[in-house]
DNA sequence: GGTTGGATTATAACGCGTTTTACTTTTCGT
DNA sequence: ACGAAAAGTAAAACGCGTTATAATCCAACC
C-alpha cells in the first residue's frame, strides 16, 4: 500500500487548506508558521517535513490559484493579441475578490528572505506567458523571429513587479492594471508585426493619459514623489 | 548650535561606513544588525535611532553608490539612445568589481521583509531613468507624445527585477546585462520614432540569439526549467 | 502478534530584526 | 553653574522562520 504516502498527501492538503483559511480570515498579520501548525492541527515540525519552508507552502497556495486562473482565462476566448490584456484584467478582478488573501500570499511567497530554489519568477507563471506568446506569434501578430521565452520573460517580469508593488501596498489594483497594460503595449509593439503594432500603438495614448491622471489625482507614497518632482 | 545634529550625522556616517566595510569583507552572511553595531562601535539601539531599520541603512548605502554611478555614466557621454544600454553595461561592470558586496546590499535592501515607506523602486533610481527618457525624447529619438514618467517606470522595473534575480543568485551578470538590454530594446522600440525604432530593431536579433545561446549552454536553476520545457 | 524503522510529536534552542526598559551621559536655557 | 530635557547606552525581551533533540506513534514485514 501507499497508505503512507496517502497520509502524507492528506496532511499536505490539510496544511495548504489551513494556510488558505488563515490567510482569508486574518491576512498576513497573524499568519505565522506556529499559527498555521495550530490551525492545521499538526506540530510545527510537520510543515517543515512536508514542504521544507514557509515559502514552499505559499508557492503551493499560489499554484493552486494559478490553475483556476488559467481555466477562467481560457473561457474568455479572446483573440491572440487581446488576451495579454485580458489576462491582466482578469488577474486584477480575481485579486479584487479577495484582496487581503492575495496580498498575504504574495507577500509571504516573495517578501520573505526566501532565497531558495524558485524565487522571483516561478515555472508555472513563466510557461503561461510563453504559451500566450507562442500563440500570438503563430497567429501572425508577433514577428516570426521573436523568441517566445525571451519575450515571455520580459512580459512576466513587468507583470510580476507591479503585482509585488500592489502586495506591498504601494499601488492599488487599477494602477496595477494600467501600468501592466502600458508595459505590455510597449513590449508587444516592439515585437509585433506591422498591423498588430498599429493596433497596439492605438492603446498607448489612452493608457498613458489614464496613468498620469491617476498620479495627479491620488498621490500615494511612491506616486507622490513622482508627481512632486515633475 | 547644531552640534547635536553634527554628532548625529557623524554617527550616521560611521554606521554606513561600517556597514559597507562589513559587506565588503563578509558579504551578506555574517552581516547582522548586531555585527554592524559592534563594528561601528555603537549600541544596537543606535542604528535604530538614527535610521529606523536595517532596510533604511541599506538604502543609504545604495544611494551613495548611486551618486558615483551617475557620475561615471555622464563621463561616457553616449548618445541619447545608446546611453540606456551603456547605463546597463556600466552597472554590470560596477557590480563585477565587487559582486559580493553589491549582492549583499541589494539582498538586504529588498529581500528582507521591509514593507516600509520606500520598497521596490526608490526615488533616486526612478528620477535617473526619467531624466534619460526626457533627453532621448528631446533629441527626437522617442515619440514626442511619450510620457517620461510612465516609460521610465517600465524601464526601471525591467532593470530592477533582473538585478534582484542576480542578487538572489539566479542569473549571472552577463545574463543580467543581456536580458535588460533585450527588454529595453523592446520597450524603447515601442516608444521610439521611426528612425530610432529601426536602429533598435537591429539590436533585437543579436540579443535574442545571445540569450538563447546562454540558456542552452549554462542551465542554472531558473534557466534549467526553461530549457527543459522547450 | 510482536518487532522494527521511518514519520510525527513536543519542546527547546538558535539567530535574526526589532522594541522596550531602565540607566547614564550630554547638551542647552536660565 | 545648575537643573531639565534630550539622546545614547546596555541588556533583556518579543515574535519570527528554522533546526535539533529526544520521545512516541503507527504502518509494514517476519
Amino acid at each position: 500500500m501507499a497508505s503512507r504516502e496517502q497520509a502524507k498527501d492528506q496532511r499536505r492538503k490539510a496544511i495548504v487548506a489551513a494556510a488558505m483559511r488563515l490567510m482569508h480570515n486574518r491576512g498576513d498579520s497573524g499568519f505565522s508558521m506556529r499559527a498555521l501548525a495550530e490551525a492545521a492541527g499538526v506540530s510545527i515540525a510537520t510543515p517543515y517535513n512536508l514542504f521544507g519552508s514557509k515559502q514552499a507552502i505559499m508557492l503551493a497556495v499560489l499554484d493552486t490559484g494559478m490553475a483556476l486562473y488559467e481555466e477562467r482565462l481560457e473561457q474568455l476566448d479572446a483573440d491572440p493579441l487581446e488576451i495579454f490584456f485580458e489576462a491582466v484584467t482578469l488577474a486584477t478582478e480575481l485579486y479584487a475578490e479577495a484582496p487581503k488573501f492575495h496580498q498575504a500570499v504574495l507577500f509571504s511567497a516573495y517578501g520573505d528572505g526566501g532565497r531558495d530554489y524558485r524565487a522571483v519568477f516561478g515555472d508555472p507563471r513563466f510557461v503561461f506567458w510563453r504559451t500566450l506568446v507562442e500563440r500570438a506569434r503563430e497567429a501572425g501578430e508577433l514577428d516570426a523571429g521573436i523568441d517566445a521565452s525571451a519575450l515571455a520573460l520580459a512580459l512576466g517580469q513587468q507583470f510580476f513587479i507591479c503585482i509585488l508593488e500592489w502586495a506591498y501596498g504601494q499601488i492599488d489594483l487599477s494602477e496595477l492594471e494600467c501600468r501592466v497594460h502600458y508595459g505590455f503595449a510597449l513590449l508587444l509593439k516592439g515585437a509585433a508585426t506591422a498591423s498588430a503594432a498599429d493596433r497596439l500603438a492605438g492603446k498607448i495614448p489612452e493608457l498613458q493619459a489614464h496613468l498620469t491622471a491617476m498620479w495627479a489625482a491620488e498621490p500615494t507614497a511612491v506616486v507622490a514623489s513622482r508627481v512632486q518632482s515633475r
